[in-house]
RNA sequence: GCGCUCGUAGCUCAGUUGGAUAGAGCGUUGGCCUCCGGAGCCAAAGGCCGCAGGUUCGAAUCCUGCCGGGCGCGCCA
């Protein structure tokens, strides 16, 4: 972050000087392979092609210029095609340490997002029982996410979206009904697709016990009060669940809500306006074939009823309407198919196509001893999430869903997150912090005592190439961070905290520390330790993983 | 059939807006502290980035076609 700004910076003022300016393709990374540099700039090699010059000539020149520039520059070549290597001195790799000193549990953050508003809206789980391990990797996603983009300066809000309105819902409570009807020997016929889980049983028994007229009163009015009942026991399951794998939502938003106030018709009109929609066959439809989709799409049914994508459209409506200039919705992946008419959908409001995001989470196949374990909803089985937090614990399943591209699936095996290896990334990553925390607390006990800033003059004894690789390492944190913001992509995260621990480690496999044979040297390495300890911390939290002092 | 998506080491997967000789872990093989946490470290072997074209200084990445896997394709929610 540190290095990049400050090259950019200068290359930017030299181009001012030649008359060009900074080319939008211009890139500044590091170089795949440490003996070119630090940070290789592609620089000359745009320009070039833009003025149709030699890439070389253009970069060796842009070389001369920085050279006689800067102290904090160690050294530059040009290389390959064309490349601008430049590789910075110790010194400026060593002014890290003090910036995570200065900035402490808020390194990283950035303001990338320039206090864009964003919504993330996710779980969403219908209230017809217990979220299970698939809804863990959908909670566990949305939830990083929104703390990395909170991280990286967007304004968010997360949301739970409701679906409490709907057939579904009226089953719900039909089902609850029946059961009760059942439990006191009265006379019940199934519908064909009620809910057959042994919790609606549960539900049946405890709410008789509270209102033992309950079978009395006018079946619709019984049914309405057994539905409110199960929607709320189930909502506190869920609230409890997701509480215990340490995710929250803000806002808990409810479709009811949306179709009393008459958003639903809102929309409609919206629809109408655009021109957009049409009569036919008595329902009303929804040409998004406009718009990108393969098919039109109906909003509402001849038989007078609407679908749920017509809600749905009103909700996303009703999301622009509070003022989100950035809508990330985290979908299943079997829900796919929806995308293209819900982005037809936001398009037709008026909003542009890059308003609209959807995470697509695949499916999670929960193994155990590498043999899938049935998901069905016979009871005894590690189906829940509340079962799989309490066998593996929030910290190792959250890291599991945390350490793959959403959009891959993941194969989650129960024993696997259990073991204390490599292969269980979380543990290799908690060690590193821990065994930080450990050094620190050892270094105490041996009365060396590192004050809260180090100064460059102690800093300046960090000679060895581990260290400095720990150092090069720490600045791309902040890089990270609001790279994982732009792509939605949390496991970007993961990735460079596991990277960063395996730094260390190595770093702590071949130089000793509290045995550094002088305790300036040991104190300069336990600042090291200390900045390296802070960044695995922040970067867990963003995760959602706790950072151990000791394991 | 149409649409979306994926195909990278034996296995599980990274690869940021196109960058240099494609990375990590597991597994395999061989090593490492009488010392700060061995839950660790070091090293070796392992690749036509599904195939074939195209775009350009440059492609795992972008475009087209094909092959193979996953998912979706209701006036369901």
């Amino acid at each position: 972050m540190r290095a990049k700004q400050q090259l950019e910076e200068k290359l930017k003022q030299i181009l001012k000087e030649l008359n060009m300016t900074w080319p939008e393709k211009a890139v500044l990374e590091p170089p795949k392979d440490k003996k070119f540099g630090d940070l290789a700039a592609n620089l000359a090699l745009v320009l070039a092609k833009e003025a149709g010059k030699n890439p070389r000539d253009l970069a060796a020149a842009l070389a001369d210029k920085l050279r006689c520039d800067d102290s904090l520059i160690a050294d530059v070549s040009v290389a390959g095609p064309g490349f601008l290597n430049v590789r910075f001195s110790p010194d400026f790799w060593r002014e890290e340490i003090r910036l995570v000193e200065e900035k402490g549990a808020d390194y990283g953050r950035n303001d990338s997002g320039n206090r864009k508003r964003v919504q993330v809206e996710y779980v969403s789980a219908n209230p017809t029982g217990p979220l299970h391990i698939g809804h863990g990797r959908g909670a566990a996603i949305g939830d990083s996410l929104a703390r990395i983009l909170r991280f990286s300066g967007y304004d968010v809000e997360t949301e739970y979206y409701i679906n409490d309105a709907g057939r579904q819902m009226r089953l719900l409570g039909l089902s609850v009904w029946l059961r009760a009807r059942e439990l006191k020997n009265l006379p019940v016929s199934w519908p064909e697709d009620w809910y057959k889980g042994a919790y609606i049983v549960e539900i049946a028994k405890e709410l008789l016990a509270a209102r033992p007229g309950l079978l009395d009163l006018p079946e619709e009015q019984s049914q309405d009060i057994c539905f409110e009942y199960a929607m709320q026991t189930i909502f506190d399951g869920i609230k409890r669940d997701l509480k215990d794998f340490r995710v929250s939502h803000e806002r808990w938003f409810s479709e009811r809500s949306l179709v009393d106030s008459g958003a639903v018709a809102r929309g409609f009109e919206m629809l109408k306006k655009s021109g957009y929609s049409y009569e036919k066959d008595g329902a009303l439809w929804f040409r998004t074939t406009a718009l990108g989709d393969d098919l039109d799409r109906v909003l509402k049914k001849s038989d007078g009823s609407l679908t749920y994508f017509a809600s749905d459209i009103a909700y996303h409506n009703n999301k622009f309407e509070r003022g989100f200039e950035l809508v990330v919705d985290i979908w299943g992946a079997d829900h796919h198919g929806y995308i293209p008419r819900m982005r037809a959908a936001v398009e037709a409001l008026g909003k542009p196509r890059e308003s609209f995001e959807v995470v697509l989470v695949q499916l999670v196949n929960l193994l155990k001893a590498g043999e899938q374990v049935a998901m069905s909803t016979r009871a005894g089985q590690f189906e829940t999430l509340a079962d799989v937090i309490m066998e593996v614990g929030a910290d190792a399943a959250r890291f599991m869903f945390l350490s793959r591209k959403s959009d891959s699936p993941l194969d989650f095996d129960l024993d696997l997150v259990k073991r204390r290896t490599l292969d269980n990334p979380v543990y290799y990553v908690q060690y590193a912090h821990a065994r930080v925390s450990s050094v620190l607390r050892r270094a105490a006990e041996r009365g060396l005592s590192l004050p809260e800033r180090a100064t460059a003059e102690l800093l300046a004894l960090l000679k060895e190439e581990e260290e400095l690789e720990l150092l090069r390492i720490l600045d791309r944190f902040t890089d990270t961070v609001s790279g994982a913001a732009r792509n939605l992509a949390p496991h970007h995260v993961s990735y460079y905290l596991m990277e960063l621990s395996g730094a260390l480690h190595s770093y702590y496999a071949a130089h000793q520390v509290l045995g550094a044979g002088s305790g300036q040297l040991s104190l300069a390495r336990l600042a090291l330790l200390r900045a390296v300890g802070q960044t695995v911390r922040n970067g867990l939290e963003l995760l959602g993983v706790e950072a151990p002092e000791s394991m």
